[in-house]
DNA sequence: AACTTGACTAATC
DNA sequence: CGATTAGCCAAGT
């Protein structure tokens, strides 16, 4: 048969399952910014399929995508939007600080993870 | 099938 | 600081 294979390969998940997985596991009170949600996903260089990944999310799958910020620490939903400020107030209720323009305190509040946590998802055990 | 868009980013000017 | 350029690539026109 001819249908054995997924376009580019099947011995991964689907790129946007993977980086579902990533945002999944950045840990309240902590932001991660598109291009390291991508490199943690094994897709360097591909920060715009985060936010395509995020966009399409169905509402059934429950991701805290309000934690991933655009590499300048602001959010890059539209200004102005009620999607915006309904992620900066969600950050600000875990514990981020957040400036009066709305940027992000990366330095501070920048996931880092640990080699213990990045081999947790995965049927790490 | 060509061209444009876009929850991006790093480098250069 | 802001503007441009180049890289990236799935979806939409």
């Amino acid at each position: 048969m001819k249908g054995a294979g997924r376009p580019g390969g099947d011995r991964a998940r689907s790129a946007d399952e993977r980086i579902r997985e990533v945002v999944a596991r950045i840990p309240s009170g902590r932001v991660a910014t598109y291009g390291q949600v991508a490199r943690l996903a094994g897709l360097p260089r591909r920060a715009r399929m985060v936010g395509r990944a995020l966009r399409g999310a169905p509402a059934g799958v429950r991701l805290p995508w309000h934690r991933v910020v655009n590499a300048a620490g602001y959010s890059s939903l539209p200004e102005g939007s009620e999607a915006r400020s309904a992620q900066l107030e969600r950050l600000r209720r875990e514990g981020v600080q957040i400036a009066p323009d709305g940027r992000v305190a990366l330095e501070e509040s920048r996931w880092e993870p640990s080699l213990d946590e990045l081999l947790w998802g995965p049927g790490g055990a």
